[in-house]
DNA sequence: GGGTAATCGAGACGGTACGTCTCGTCTTGCT
DNA sequence: AGCAAGACGAGACGTACCGTCTCGATTACCC
């Protein structure tokens, strides 16, 4: 699961000497990690100290799992975002509108708040990067086979441009929630309005 | 213009006693600035007594105008961002992509950079949130006048949702530039193919 | 030893947890601050920053020890002091000399110099002052048993005031040394004179 | 009387162009000084700003008149002296007890103080160094009159070292003031048993 | 059951940046 | 020209974290 987690390689493992790591730091840090990001503290208040202090650990715990901070709250991204949801798959309207209304949990609206926290890692770090899409991708896969989907079922253009459109579908959303933009529209209708807007140019 | 200049209270102005602000250090601080994020430096690289060095100035010169490090990137945002693109208004089309396309300089690729950076205080500050959104608003506000007059025109429907419109044009390009997702679309096409599709379920 | 040194708590010492302090630290830090005022620095050259680059020591390795610069310098107060001179106990005249003499040595000289630097400070500070006596109340002890062996032997006045003899023998000196009065006797024979007027009074 | 002050100057004074200086400026500021070191407050405390603020004045008006604090200092020293205390003259003893309780009072209590905020500028400074030494010298030389005089009348010893002895009475009430020794010597009847103490040795 | 080795919490280490303060100098406009 | 006000470059203050490095104590496995 973690970057350096050297458990996770293949085949016949030989067991490392010495004491194992305890499977429940792991745990008890990122729990940390999320308590303190709820708390709606700023985002440089999780810093490393706080979250050992708080996990009740010793930092070298911390940096024998992690690199950095950044790699830890990347990880904590992960731990925090949920299961994808559901798709009834009955039609693509009611399948986009679902993906898009799973950002409005709590569990979500605190994965937007780290990633914001993550930007200006993001920019320069590719390493980080990488780990980001690569947790990322999975997701913005779903929203693509609906939207493949609907191209089958000829209820998209045959020409659409999947790629974009996902973007277009998540883009305002993140945007809207971070800069706080005021779109006239209640927050439990934006999907819906979204979606509609998109698909007006995006049906067959 | 800063946050704390005084001089820019309403009326009859009293003026300051005092040897008066040098009109100067501002703008050597935040052209130090400027270069600092020019120079790829990480986001941490514009400490400020790094932008003091730099700009050959007191930190206390600093702190006299604006009261921390967000404060000042926010008003480095400002002098940035160029003037508004001049609009030839033949058709909404050819608007919209050269409003999009601006964000192509070397100037706006500056600007998202430091949007980035400012994302983990932008998300809890609100005194900084909102002076933010003064900055952004009237930009944003060139694209809505833009669909308004389409609309008029008769180009694009007469029910169409000026603000969401806008939101789905500006998004998936500052996503693209910082998450730096790879849409499959050379970056020299990317306003016109956007702009079409957001038009294709926008015309009349 | 030092004001903050937590081992000097009484009784079976529960050792304390996590990396123990550097003893080398000490050590090293304030070899640098003798070092910086033995170079003639002014006083307020002793800067912590100072200190700490000189010593190649973080800030923090200072402040962890020493709540503050005057506690610093203290501390380094006692560690230029050397050891009491060995007295001959041949004579009182004698062994006066030579306590008197101790403070021409290098040593000794630096010591004046801080003491001259720290007094803006004790004259203030409580809790400093009182360090201070601490520190010099056995070094004026020592004077003050001479004299004591003196009046027993029968070689002073049985009625001599003992503390007031002590400051008349000490308090000359240190004020030569500070304010730099001109006494017309050559520093050598400096403490035989002093030595000699006060035992001019204070023979039995 | 100020280093500085170029109206001192003998004969036929060319008078200066321009506004002439503030005398009442001069009272001000070191008013303001002698207030805030008789607040008891730090040695630290009396900066040159906030002189100027307590003053009413601008930093300007004070580095204008002395080239730095410590020259202020010093003549705040000047300004806190009293005059000489009128001497009897019927006998030595009587006269050297008088200008010692002369330090007693709160006048003097403060000269002492500000002499020991001066302390580590004065042991480097050596410009600082004479400047008070001018100033102190003619107290002293009272005192060595009275001893001179004494050694005339018959009441000293010929051969009496009247530089020392001149010190042995001074230096004694400096350390205790400043150091705080605790002589066991009730503050109203410290200056005579100093005195009988010296005179023990030095009368004829 | 004793040895070996990596773990644990705790916290010190050398650094860097923070935001505040004072220094001594300079620059206004008013008197 | 002097004045009060206050901005200026400089740099120390004491604090907070960074990421690394010891400590003594605690598990596990392996002989």
């Amino acid at each position: 699961m973690n970057a350096m987690n050297s458990s996770t390689a293949a085949g016949q493992e030989r067991k490392a000497p010495g004491r194992p790591r305890s499977a429940q730091a792991d745990e008890t840090i990122l729990d940390a990690v999320l308590a303190l990001l709820g708390e709606g503290q700023s985002a440089a208040a999780v810093s490393i100290e706080a979250v050992a202090a708080r996990a009740g650990v010793g930092k070298a715990t911390i940096y024998r799992r992690w690199p950095n901070k950044e790699a830890l709250l990347i990880d904590a991204v992960r731990a925090m975002k949920g299961p994808l949801p559901e798709l009834a798959g009955r039609s693509v309207r009611e399948d986009l509108i679902a993906l898009i209304r799973a950002n409005r949990t709590p569990r979500a609206q605190r994965h937007s708040k780290v990633i914001a926290c993550l930007m200006p890692e993001l920019l320069r770090d590719d390493e980080l990067s990488r780990m980001y899409r690569d947790f990322i991708e999975p997701r913005r896969e779903v929203t693509r086979q609906v939207l493949r989907r609907g191209i089958e079922t000829g209820e998209l253009r045959p020409d659409l441009d999947v790629e974009l459109t996902q973007v277009m579908l998540s883009a305002p959303g993140m945007m809207k929630s971070i800069l706080r933009f005021d779109l006239a529209i209640p927050d439990d209708e934006f999907a819906e309005t979204l979606v509609d807007a998109v698909l007006r140019g995006a049906s067959a």
